[in-house]
DNA sequence: AGTGACTACTATAGCGAATCGTAGGCAGAC
DNA sequence: GTCTGCCTACGATTCGCTATAGTAGTCACT
């Protein structure tokens, strides 16, 4: 759904809870059935980063990784992306506006609000 | 983006300018720099179908294909599942109205209306 | 000098998408 | 009646990306 592997964004996900985070770090706060190599968790966050999913920084000899975006933040990017390559995004908001829930559409008003205070001041 | 594959999603560009199409005239309207063989788009087609994105039927003895749904459901659907497997719908929606443009939140606005004035009635 | 923690580079396997060939059926043309 | 063309069904190949990990080389400390 946003070009990640399932490894990718369970990595990202730990990256999510808290940052930044040493591949050790990472490799002991996976929650997958499997034990994983080192290496393994180590290329994936080399990959993330070449994608620029995440940032990193040495410190001493090793790096220190943490998310170029929020989790809200790359969500929001990725719906963004949805409405730009779908070609017709004042339709696709229609009909998600249309076919929000209760919940949905009252939050989205609430945005709205917060976003015309914020302009205005 | 939508778990789509070029070419599919090529197709499926096809399919929602003009439907229902035979595999023929999918094939005669798709503009790839290259020329596929029949018999390639006739496979993207079946899977597909396979997957759900497009119905078909039966017309004498070839299929007629056409999108299950609409290029906007398509798309509002995405941003749900978006919103879905974000694990905070409700910080996505909120980053996604305090960051939307002018227009995009106008059409919003007009969505929330009309959805409530549907619900009324 | 030896041990441990890291990174960099490389390798393999697996999966899904892209691409197409071949075989078989049926409708018309001759 | 057989040949030609169009269509489907099925299977094969290739390719890119992800998952997974081993190995070599570096540096720091004991």
């Amino acid at each position: 759904m946003h070009g990640l592997g399932e490894l990718e964004a369970a990595v990202m996900d730990v990256l999510w809870q808290e940052r930044p985070l040493k591949v050790r770090e990472v490799l002991d706060r996976l929650e997958t059935g499997k034990k994983l190599a080192y290496t393994t968790v180590m290329t994936v966050l080399d990959n993330l980063h070449r994608k620029g999913w995440v940032t990193r920084e040495l410190e001493g000899k090793a790096y220190r990784y943490e998310p170029a975006l929020s989790r809200a933040e790359a969500a929001a990017q990725t719906v963004r992306a949805v409405l730009a390559s779908s070609g017709d995004p004042e339709a696709v908001l229609m009909h998600f506006a249309l076919s929000a829930t209760e919940q949905e559409s009252d939050l989205l008003r609430q945005g709205l609000r917060k976003r015309k205070r914020l302009a205005a001041s």
